[in-house]
DNA sequence: CCCCCCCC
């Protein structure tokens, strides 16, 4: 399908005309978007408006109707956006001033098109002297169709009886003259609209530092019956907007700059984006029942496991705890991030961990005005395969504390009454069993035996598994216990002395005097149901030994015996490890490698009472 | 004009 199989300039004519007896003959045209409105207007069967419709023919578009006995070719996907289809019979109508087409037969015609065909501009006077064409009556208390959208003109019409923005709703000097448009029909093409749409989602403030200079931005997401369109600011734009647009209200926005989406960084389906500029402006809209609020389609915790990793949901719970904000290092920018983990509970018996970044991170719960235990639903946060599932916001997700929708409530009162005395299945409690000792904040079902962690092929896969098991040091590898390491801070690379005597960093491309003695430990361990080995990095080695590497290293060159003797004061000591099972393969053979990413030696009273705790459970 | 969405 090509822009010259569409009928160019049936809209106008369509517009026009009452009907197809004298209007156009079958013309073809695009679907640019297709929209169920899913605010209950009580109106007119004679409409059927529960699809709403931009349609274009290459040249102009227009907001358009389907009729309800063709409702089905929508919810079957018969038509779709950018599907090419002939309109068999249609009639134009004027609904409040404005002028709609009502779709009453239509037939797809030629394969799924990909493409919007050609570069439609929006019918620059949809409106129409009153009482010309076939007026729709609009029965006593009837319901206009949602937004009215002057879409394709709402403006100074001539005949209308109306000033242009009489029936803005909400609306108020500021852009004057600018039709409402929707969003679907926003076009590079076109910079005379307004929206009226509501904030779904908004960025924190991000700053910038490359070659090409320096600054800040933020992006919010914005919302109308038409669709979805993504809305950046720069630097002074920060300034004059950030703190106006707030999530979940509703604003009229004009003056703004529609350029291409750079489709790889935006998950909206939207051809284009907004950027704010100088001239653009802003007004919050007090009266924004017509347009839809956010839509939230929740998966019960239980289900996540159905999820496919890295796709996107919705979830709701209750907010059974939260941690610290603590400090990670982006192992892709190397730059330290704030992180707190916050644990949801539901009525399918299921916790999951959800993570939070940067400065939401920092400032919950205060930002987010959190009482006790509250319900938290949460928007395209990305679902995540550690420990089974888990959940991470990503900077365009959203959370709502105690939204006011029916989930809510009933989460609410399952909790107060049942919940809150409930024990939930953990997706994972892994990182959690830590410096506590046997499963600080985690349950002893979730820690495994070495047993298990074989006879469940952990590691086996492509990706990395995670387990805990509490085990004793057996025995230390005492040859290649450490490594001649870079010096710098962070680098830790492998240095070889070369002639001259200096340690030579390839990374640093550097010469040192010394190198820095970095453990490189390979420990055998045990517990009830066997043994296995792992392999530790400095941090959690020098734990284990007592003493650093450097200092091993000295003493070993003084005294053999006494370095054996640490060694084995180091064994017969029981650990909590977390640890990564993960394949390599080395000389061509492959074979699974235990990793420790922590130890934490074990706090014997607190596992004690656990363990009494456990059997008391099962009597 | 950003574009990263992180870690165990």
């Amino acid at each position: 399908m090509s822009l010259s199989d569409l009928t160019q300039g049936a809209i106008a004519r369509m517009v026009e005309s009452t009907d197809t007896s004298n209007g156009v003959q079958n013309p073809v045209c695009q679907i640019l978007s297709i929209k169920k409105i899913s605010s209950t207007s009580t109106a007119n069967p004679n409409v059927g408006d529960r699809y709403r419709i931009i349609l274009s023919d290459g040249v102009h578009f227009a907001q358009a109707m389907l009729a309800s006995q063709k409702r089905q070719m929508a919810e079957n996907g018969e038509i779709d956006r950018n599907s090419v289809v002939r309109v068999l019979q249609y009639s134009s109508n004027n609904v409040q001033n404005r002028r709609i087409l009502i779709l009453l037969d239509l037939e797809v015609i030629g394969g799924p098109t990909p493409e919007r065909l050609g570069a439609p501009k929006a019918l620059e006077d949809q409106a129409r002297p009153a009482g010309a064409g076939a007026p729709v009556k609009q029965e006593n208390g009837a319901t206009a169709p949602a937004t009215s959208y002057g879409g394709a003109g709402a403006g100074a019409s001539a005949g209308s009886t109306k000033p242009a923005m009489g029936g803005r709703p909400g609306g108020s000097s500021m852009n004057a003259g600018l039709p409402i448009y929707p969003i679907e029909g926003l076009s590079p093409y076109q910079n005379k609209w307004t929206i009226k749409a509501r904030v779904t989602s908004k960025s924190d403030i991000r700053h910038w530092s490359n070659q090409r200079g320096e600054g800040k931005l933020f992006s919010v997401k914005l919302l109308d019956e038409s669709g979805e369109i993504k809305a950046t600011g720069f630097n002074d734009a920060v300034d004059r907007f950030y703190g106006l647009l707030q999530e979940n209200k509703v604003y009229l926005i004009s003056k703004a700059k529609v350029s291409i989406a750079k489709k790889q960084f935006s998950n909206l389906s939207n051809e284009y984006e907004i950027m704010f500029e100088n001239s653009t402006e802003i007004e919050e809209c007090t009266d924004a029942s017509d347009v839809p609020e956010v839509k939230y389609e929740f998966v019960p915790i239980d289900q996540l496991e159905n999820v496919e990793p890295n796709q996107t949901c919705d979830v709701i719970g209750v907010l059974e705890s939260y941690g610290e904000v603590s400090e990670i290092v982006s192992k892709a920018s190397q730059r330290p991030v704030s992180k707190r983990e916050l644990t949801l509970v539901d009525q399918s018996g299921r916790s999951v961990r959800l993570t939070m970044w940067g400065k939401s991170a920092e400032n919950f719960p205060q930002n987010q005005g959190v009482d006790d235990k509250p319900v938290i639903a949460v928007k395209g946060v990305k679902v995540g395969d550690f420990g089974g599932r888990s959940l991470s916001m990503f900077g365009s997700s959203t959370m709502m504390v105690n939204p006011d929708i029916p989930e809510s409530h009933g989460l609410r009162g399952w909790y107060d009454n049942d919940g809150a005395t409930a024990n939930f299945k953990p997706y994972s409690n892994v990182g959690m069993a830590g410096a506590g000792g046997a499963g600080a904040g985690g349950n002893l079902a979730e820690r495994r035996s070495i047993a298990q962690v074989r006879d469940e092929n952990l590691g086996m896969s492509e990706k990395p598994d995670y387990f805990n098991i509490r085990a004793t040091i057996v025995y230390i590898k005492q040859d290649n216990l450490w490594y001649t390491a870079c010096p710098s801070d962070s680098c830790n690379k492998k240095v070889n002395q070369e002639n001259d005597g200096l340690w030579r960093c390839e990374k640093c491309d550097k010469s040192f005097e010394e190198p820095q003695y970095r453990y490189l430990l390979s420990t055998n361990v045990a517990d009830m149901s066997g043994q296995m080995w792992l392999s530790g990095f400095n941090d959690d080695a020098e734990q284990i030994i007592g003493k650093t590497a450097s200092e091993l290293y000295q003493i070993r060159e003084e005294n053999e015996s006494e370095y054996t003797a640490v060694l084995h004061r180091a064994a017969n000591r029981m650990y909590m490890f977390n640890c990564r099972a993960k394949q390599d393969t080395f000389n061509d053979t492959t074979r699974v490698r235990y990793t420790i990413s922590r130890a934490a030696p074990v706090d014997f009273a607190k596992a004690g009472h656990e363990l009494a705790e456990a059997i008391k459970a099962y009597l």
